[in-house]
DNA sequence: GTCTATATAATGATAGAC
DNA sequence: GTCTATCATTATATAGAC
């Protein structure tokens, strides 16, 4: 059958954008970003991927070689802006609780490092994948930040935190999470954090 | 082709098992426990199930209906015992803090619910039910202990610790943690729920 | 009560045309 | 640079024999 290029076809006849390699990586990278924070690793598949992209699903592995190539990439470009983490030690515990809390409620924003970590775990591969983000990202950045006694630790320890709570409040829906006071449930763990982050 | 019976045929072959629906049923449901912790609700396969049970694929829906039924029961099955949270308030905070590190070391038995919980998030069909398993069991006796005010929120902000470290220790396996000093690392954990589970 | 065999759909990856 | 078409594998679930 021919193909009907009012409705398919190359990206040109569809997005308006032009043949080029490197927006299409771009592209295929953007969108994979967002079915993996939304599927997690094994949920989503690569004709998704593709599909979110524009382009077909051969174009995945022409730019990654494979899903799980793409995956590592992934990983490393949802890890690199930092807004859960600030970058000043100044009330440190204050603004992550306040960021955590905000970030994890009805109807937040569904682009998250963490996010993406939480649903890609059940597979082993990813799972060391995001184990390698998350310490080379923002574990190593907290503990310089904290300095003293077994830093890297505390953060660790902190990272913990902030894993559990956006598990409990974004993907499994715990109903007391959800239905709590805000401002109780940043104190609460404004007063965790802070015992942890303050030096020994 | 004609079955060999000396190396396959019905369950009294192999397992010396007689042929009976509860006993089969029984041990469909204990290596479904094994198979889901192990992989999660998507990566533990029917046919995987019904190998560990010594039958075939076919006796998984003959005696659950679905994969989702069987893991509904896996569920209440792998929540039931309690282990991590003890069933009185002396030294609350101390004993969770001890029996988490213990229980998420290396070579740490492989059978917990919280186990089976992150590693089935990623399907929202499973995770809604690891979020009722979590919810009727342990979040609600963790809550009926502590009494006083938002009991409910302070027992699954305690979840979260819970989940969080389990995470990043059994299943993440960040390095930190994993080469943490074990007392210190409980010392900080126990200061972080001691604050939570005392009355506010 | 349990089996083999099959229906149906989806997956990641690849070959070859244009 | 991108496509269509297809490979080989795997998944859950079901039909029918014994």
């Amino acid at each position: 059958m021919k193909s009907d290029l009012t409705h398919r076809g190359p990206p040109s006849a569809r997005t308006g954008r032009p043949r080029n390699a490197a927006a299409t990586r771009e592209a295929v990278l953007r969108s994979a970003v967002e079915a993996f924070t939304r599927s997690g690793y094994d949920g989503a598949g690569v004709r998704e991927i593709a599909e979110g992209a524009g382009v077909s699903a051969m174009m995945v592995n022409r730019y990654f070689g494979s899903k799980e190539n793409l995956f590592a990439e992934v990983v490393d470009t949802s890890f690199t802006p930092r807004t859960v983490v600030p970058d000043d030690l100044t009330r440190l515990s204050h603004g992550i609780a306040r960021a955590l809390v905000h970030r994890t409620g009805p109807g937040a924003d569904e682009l998250s490092p963490f996010l993406l970590t939480l649903r890609s775990v059940s597979n082993p591969r990813s799972a060391e994948l995001a184990r390698q983000g998350i310490e080379r990202h923002v574990e190593r950045h907290l503990a310089e930040l904290l300095g003293g006694e077994r830093a890297r630790e505390r953060s660790a320890l902190a990272l913990s935190v902030i894993l559990g709570v956006w598990l409990m409040r974004s993907i499994i829906g715990d109903t007391a999470l959800l239905e709590a006071d805000l401002d109780g449930l940043a104190r609460h763990l404004d007063g965790m954090l802070a015992g942890l982050l303050t030096s020994p």
